[in-house]
DNA sequence: CCAGACGTTGTT
DNA sequence: GTCTGG
DNA sequence: CCAGACGTTGTT
DNA sequence: GTCTGG
C-alpha cells in the first residue's frame, strides 16, 4: 500500500517528531519522506500504526497520529526487549487477562493499516507428488475493492531500566535519524514503542485456509477502538462479520513470501493453487474434482 | 515468602 | 508490574 | 508467522 | 528439536 494515502484514510496526522523510541515515518504530504510501500512485513520491524495520543497529554483534543512502531509488543516491565519478539499477536479471546496485554488493552489501543495479509494453508502430504509436492499453500487475503484494512492492535512503551532521562516526548528534541545515540549509548538502551496485532477465530471461507485471522475492524468501529476513554471493548473483540470476510479475495500466491528478504509486489502474484488447497480444482491426491450432480 | 513467567502459532 | 508456582 | 541457526575446545 | 531473527 502507499503509506501516503493513510493520512487521508484514517484522518490522521504525522506523529510528534521527538517521541522517544519511535522511528519517524516522515511527514508525507506535509513535507517529508515516507517509508516505501511494504509487501512482506516481519515481526521486529518498524511499521506504520495509527494511534490517538502516544503519551499522556491530557488536555488536547484527540488527534489520530501515524508513526513507525516496532511489531512485537515489549511490555513496560520487560528487562530485555527481546521478549517482544514473540508477542506479535494477542488472542482477542484472552487479551484482557494476559499480564503482557491487559494494561495496553485498557489504555493503548491502536489500528494497524494493511492492504491485506498472508496466510499459509497446510496441505495433506501429497501422495501423488511422492511427498515432494508443496506441503503448504500461501494466500494473500485482500479486499476486492482495494480498500485499506485496519487490524485491531495494542501498543506499549518500554524504557530500559536505569535510563532515567525525563521527558515524555516534547523535550530534548534530539532527532537522531539512526538507531543509536551520538554519545555512544548502545541501541539496547534506547526506548522502544512497540505494538501487537490481535487475532481471532477465522470466519467464513477463511476457515478453510487457517483457523486464526487478524481482528479486522470495520471502519465504523475505528473510532471506538481508538478511544482511550472507552471502557468496554468486549463487543469490538468479536470476530468480524461474515459479510466483511466475504468482501475479501483469497488469492493463492507463491512460496517466496515466506522469506522476508523478498519484499516486492511480485509476491502477490496469483498462482495456480496446489492440489487440495482452497480454490484448487483438484484433491490432495491430484484427482480432478468433479462437480456434484444436481437433482 | 521468593523465583520465574509474562505469548502465539501449530503440532510431519 | 503482577500473577502463578513451589 | 517462516527461515535459518544451532558451538566449543583447542589449535594435527 | 528448539531457539533467534526478520
Amino acid at each position: 500500500m502507499d503509506p501516503e494515502t493513510l493520512y487521508g484514510v484514517f484522518d490522521a496526522v504525522p506523529g510528534e517528531p521527538s517521541e522517544p523510541g519511535v522511528a519517524e515515518p516522515g511527514t508525507g504530504p506535509y513535507g517529508g519522506d515516507m517509508p516505501r510501500p511494504r509487501y512482506n512485513i516481519a515481526p521486529t520491524t518498524d511499521n506504520l500504526v495509527v494511534r490517538v495520543r502516544p503519551a499522556g497529554e491530557d488536555d488536547q483534543p484527540p488527534v489520530r497520529r501515524i508513526d513507525l512502531l516496532r511489531w512485537g509488543l515489549v511490555p513496560s516491565w520487560a528487562k530485555d526487549p527481546s521478549v517482544g519478539n514473540r508477542l506479535f499477536n494477542a488472542r482477542a479471546e484472552s487479551v484482557g487477562e494476559k499480564p503482557a496485554f491487559r494494561r495496553a488493552l485498557a489504555r493503548r489501543r491502536c489500528l494497524v493499516p494493511a492492504s491485506g495479509w498472508y496466510e499459509w494453508q497446510k496441505l495433506a502430504q501429497g501422495e501423488a507428488t511422492g511427498g515432494r509436492g508443496p506441503a503448504k499453500q500461501a494466500f494473500y487475503l485482500t479486499p476486492e475493492d482495494g480498500s485499506v484494512l485496519a487490524f485491531a492492535g495494542l501498543w506499549e512503551y518500554w524504557r530500559p531500566a536505569g535510563a532515567d532521562r525525563g521527558g515524555d516526548g516534547d523535550r530534548g528534541g534530539d532527532a537522531d535519524p539512526d538507531g543509536g545515540d551520538r554519545d555512544g549509548t548502545p541501541a539496547d538502551r534506547t526506548p522502544i514503542v512497540s505494538y501487537t496485532i490481535l487475532t481471532t477465530a477465522s470466519v467464513g471461507a477463511l476457515q478453510g485456509i487457517h483457523p486464526r485471522m487478524p481482528l479486522v475492524l470495520p471502519a465504523s468501529e475505528w473510532d471506538a477502538w481508538l478511544d482511550p476513554s472507552r471502557e468496554d471493548v468486549a463487543e469490538l473483540l468479536e470476530p468480524p462479520d461474515e459479510d466483511l470476510v466475504a468482501q475479501l479475495e483469497l488469492r493463492p500466491i507463491g512460496t517466496r513470501v515466506g522469506n522476508v528478504r523478498f519484499d516486492d509486489p511480485s509476491l502477490q502474484q496469483q498462482v495456480t493453487p496446489a492440489p487440495g488447497a482452497v480454490g484448487s480444482d483438484r484433491t490432495a491426491d491430484g484427482d480432478l474434482m468433479l462437480p456434484l450432480a444436481l437433482p
